[in-house]
DNA sequence: TACGCTCATGTTAGCGCTCTCAAAGTAGGC
DNA sequence: GCCTACTTTGAGAGCGCTAACATGAGCGTA
């Protein structure tokens, strides 16, 4: 059995295609009755315009692609996942590409099956600034919509607010008390790591503390390997905030083999909030970010964009503290 | 500057659209002289064939769907990955739709869009039963590929091997002195969950141990919740097997929080391998499942059902135990 | 009654490709 | 040197749709 097309609609319900094309289309100036009677046959038919066609005719492909870093980390994911079913509400569909930011060869080709398949526009998540830039001028003229990425004049930025997110965290543990707060970072290429640091930093100063950084990346492994550098200084600070939460995990296994407590001896905070976080022993406070909003908000973003090309903006999305039983008060200590 | 199509090819390699054609398709017959004159004048062009208008004509889109449980999960997320990747060297796309397995309108919406899209194929990833079916009945004829699904005989089923990993972990435990073990399960509804169960109380009966199943989900929260029972019983197993890393998590804070020290009061072991197993306090042992392989397995098989239509063939992928801390020998205990 | 206007629908072209079929060129056999 | 067979290339149609234009019916106005 064939599929039906849409004359095949038109000649059942006794009407031209171009009537079909009107009612499909949402067209004014169509009698009711026509309009009733072309929808009974596309329900008899069970037709569906064929995709190809119109985006022949149109060249509009009702396909947004989502490049994305193809990483184990929880939040890109999560996006994702928001964003589909966003996009799926407005009639998009989703390609999504993930990429290896350390090969080149990766994000070149999946640059280039963007290409291909003449998408309507692209999100990129958590990439660096020299994919945005070859993505840039292999799909010139392109509408795109940066998250998690560094913002820039060109295009619609969409981030968590990681500065503030920073500076809620390190200012917990100032609150608290401590005045020896480690922070680790993600990997200096990226934008949120960067900023994270920044806001750091500038904490720490706006409370005459010093700063003390340790880079690493986004990985558990590093944070264990951090964890172990800390444990064998001969002055351990007493709090550290880590880039991301699962750098506090590993970090955490770290300080648990070397018999240092998390909370008593250390205070432990984390950026995410992964859903192992509430779970972990002792649970970890952490940043929340709200990855539902930002999916959503970034295809809604996209969908302006499409409709009509508007001035480009950054909008940051508010991170919120989330207390748990890894961070406590600074406990005074004789001869400090 | 307009986009190049095959009549801008062809006049600038002075030959006709069709030579410019063939030499897209590596079509055989033709001179090697001319097919450079062609691929020069693509380079140069920097010409791209219209995906559009080749599905039309081919009605091929060279896109594969993917339909997936829009879950916190990390396994579901981990094969798409793997997938996308593997699709992209085979010159596929694919459309990634989550859905949401408990809302019947989520999911009818989903399979619509694969509809209208004219996918390839279909691979489904960890999706009940209800669902198969309404795909079978709404994409009719269509290829699918069952991933982590209960396998039919009319597609192609790629799954990890549960019952033999469930197998591995259970006699793993028992093999360690445990008699009594506990087994948390996935959710019933689902394909794993039963296999990994039945394994498991197979093991347990080929030993002349009493099973012991409490039924849960995937989640860590319920994972929690089924830790506390277990403390609050008069008599406490020696040893758990969750049926994913996930309870496992949830299992152990309950645990840590009543005081029941893991490994020596009681051994856990989990599935899956998620990347924070490794650091946990204690480390998780547990069955490690290979998604980079499930995920290349599946787009092959798919590949080979695109080109010809073989017999439906059901494959298992298996599993490796993985021994880490939160296992170990059965202590004697007096009186007992 | 004739004219212009609006509303509702039909007709035609063409998006960029592949497929089929036809034609021209090339070589081999006797 | 002519016929046959094969190789290489070209011309035209058509995939299913939308956009632009054309047509005809119905109505009000002079």
């Amino acid at each position: 059995m064939k599929k039906a097309n849409i004359y095949d609609v038109a000649n059942l319900a006794g009407v031209s295609h171009q009537t079909v094309s009107r009612v499909l289309n949402n067209h004014t100036s169509l009698k009711p009755e026509t309009r009733d009677k072309v929808e009974k046959a596309i329900a008899e038919l069970n037709y569906r315009p064929n995709q190809a066609a119109r985006q022949l005719v149109t060249s509009r492909s009702k396909m947004i692609g989502i490049l994305i870093a193809g990483t184990e980390l929880h939040g890109p994911w999560a996006i994702l996942n928001a964003m589909e079913r966003e996009a799926r509400l407005e009639g998009y569909s989703v390609i999504s590409i993930s990429v290896l930011p350390e090969s080149p060869e990766s994000w070149r080709a999946g640059i280039e099956q963007l290409r291909i398949l003449d998408i309507d526009g692209v999100i990129t998540i958590a990439l660096p600034q020299v994919i945005i830039k070859e993505l840039e001028k292999t799909l010139f003229g392109a509408t795109i919509v940066l998250v998690d990425t560094e913002p820039s004049k060109k295009f619609d930025a969409i981030n968590i607010d990681n500065y503030q997110g920073a500076t809620i965290a390190t200012q917990h543990l100032i609150d608290l008390g401590h005045k020896e707060i480690v922070h680790i970072t993600g990997p200096m290429s990226g934008y949120e790591g960067k900023v994270r640091r920044q806001a750091y930093e500038d904490a720490m100063k706006a409370s005459h503390l010093k700063s003390d950084v340790i880079e690493a990346d986004w990985s558990i492994e590093k944070g264990y390997e951090v964890g172990k550098q800390i444990v064998a200084r001969k002055k351990r600070p007493t709090a550290i905030f880590t880039g991301n939460d699962h750098l506090a995990v590993g970090l955490l296994k770290a300080l648990n083999e070397s018999g240092v407590s998390v909370p008593n001896d250390m205070s432990l905070i984390g950026f995410d909030d992964i859903p192992e976080a509430q779970f972990m022993t002792p649970s970890l406070s952490t940043v929340k970010q709200n990855f539902d909003e930002l999916g959503k908000l970034s295809i809604n973003k996209m969908m302006v964009q499409l409709k009509e090309a508007t001035k480009p903006e950054a909008i940051n999305i508010d991170a919120t503290l989330i207390i748990r039983d890894s961070t406590q008060k600074l406990k005074k200590v004789k001869g400090r």
